[in-house]
DNA sequence: CACATACGGAACGCTTGAGTTTCGGAACTA
DNA sequence: TAGTTCCGAAACTCAAGCGTTCCGTATGTG
């Protein structure tokens, strides 16, 4: 019995006023809106009530802190990654990364991901909060290119975590520093030079085994 | 008649005690260790004077804001990219990024390097300032390998920005989101599955009119 | 020497912002 | 209706931090 969940009949209610279902997510949307516009340092809580359109007592009703605030909010915009299988590795990967890459491409969220690998460095909830954002998609896109070995169609000598931080990394360069038009065509174009090079580096790798 | 840069003999000083020539970078170190350790945010300038051994009064002599203060201490990073010629591709661009990764590799230069891209999100001199930074080396990347097409050593048609950002990419990926070790070799790998790609897309460019 | 400017250190004024409380009113249960 | 909990708005307390000022002292010029 490790929590009593639902003790209480559901029809059971209590009394009073209840709390706006509304107003939940409206503060979460004020508070990244806000982050991605002013900046972490620049965030405040009176601010976030007033695009919210909520009291402040309404916030700190659900949330103890500012910090615990941020850190749901930050939560939010978890997203499971797909675990495609399209049957080659140009398309598992591109389906992959493109809703990263869109994310990195997009202003509000570009924004909002530079505020929080910053903010990761002092805070080690949110650090644990980004490492499986990105170590969830890693994994899928180890798994990936795992199967391509498997498949023969890349050699069984390849850098796995090297090429999944070259297919990414340009979209987050440019997102980061060199502020350079991120494009819908970045990502096939980083994808298809990289897969190049590993055709170039392992040519026609024996596919003897072939049962398709 | 821009400025009338030393308009006084050298001979001349003037009365009271002289600046301890020191301070100013010690003043300055404080600040980029204090970015490092505990942010932009948890940034004081009662903790700059304290770590540099120095009165908050020494500190505003200076620098009229801690802005103006954190300003210069940015662009004393600052270095001038170096315009290498070593014949090839490879060593060129192996030599102008070598010092950029290094940056990111390194710890303390690494979380100044976040701290200042958002930052640079908010204040437009800053910006400016990472502007300056990125796109010198920008241009002397895309001078090694204009270089390096007109030698016949890369086809015509190489996408320049997209080839640098597969370079730099992985170790600014690494830097700002994966936390994945940054070692050495990074630089090299992703150099030379990147120039295998080049060379399976235009293998063997006609090199016909070879004076030399 | 007098004078001027710098120094580190400490105190101070002032603003900002986090979190709390209060208020009149609204929405729900019993 | 009575009691409870929520609502938005505003006022409040309190701590932190920027920038200034003052102190006693050190280091320069004339």
């Amino acid at each position: 019995m490790p929590v009593a969940a639902t003790s209480e009949p559901i029809t059971t209610r209590r009394a009073g006023r209840p709390r706006d279902p509304g107003a939940d997510g409206a503060i979460l949307r004020a508070t990244l809106d806000l982050v991605a516009e002013v900046g972490l340092s620049g965030l405040t809580v009176d601010a976030v009530a007033a695009r919210a359109g909520v009291g402040k007592a309404t916030i700190y009703r659900r949330w103890p802190s500012k910090e615990a605030l941020l850190f749901v909010a930050v939560a939010t915009l978890s997203e499971e990654p797909p675990v495609p299988d399209t049957g080659s590795v140009r398309g598992d990967l591109m389906e992959l990364f493109a809703g990263m890459i869109d994310r990195f491409a997009d202003e509000r969220s570009g924004r909002l991901v530079v505020e929080m690998a910053a903010a990761a460095a002092q805070d080690p909830a949110l650090l644990e909060l980004q490492r499986e954002f990105v170590d969830r998609r890693r994994r899928s896109g180890r798994g990936i290119l795992r199967r391509a070995v498997a498949r023969g169609e890349l050699g069984p000598d390849v850098d796995v975590d090297l090429v999944l931080d070259l297919i990414v990394g340009p979209a987050a360069y440019r997102c980061f520093l060199s502020h350079q038009p991120i494009t819908p065509d970045l990502l096939v174009r980083a994808l298809d030079l990289v897969l190049a090079g590993l055709a170039g580096t392992a040519p026609e790798v024996d596919r003897s085994p072939g049962p398709g």
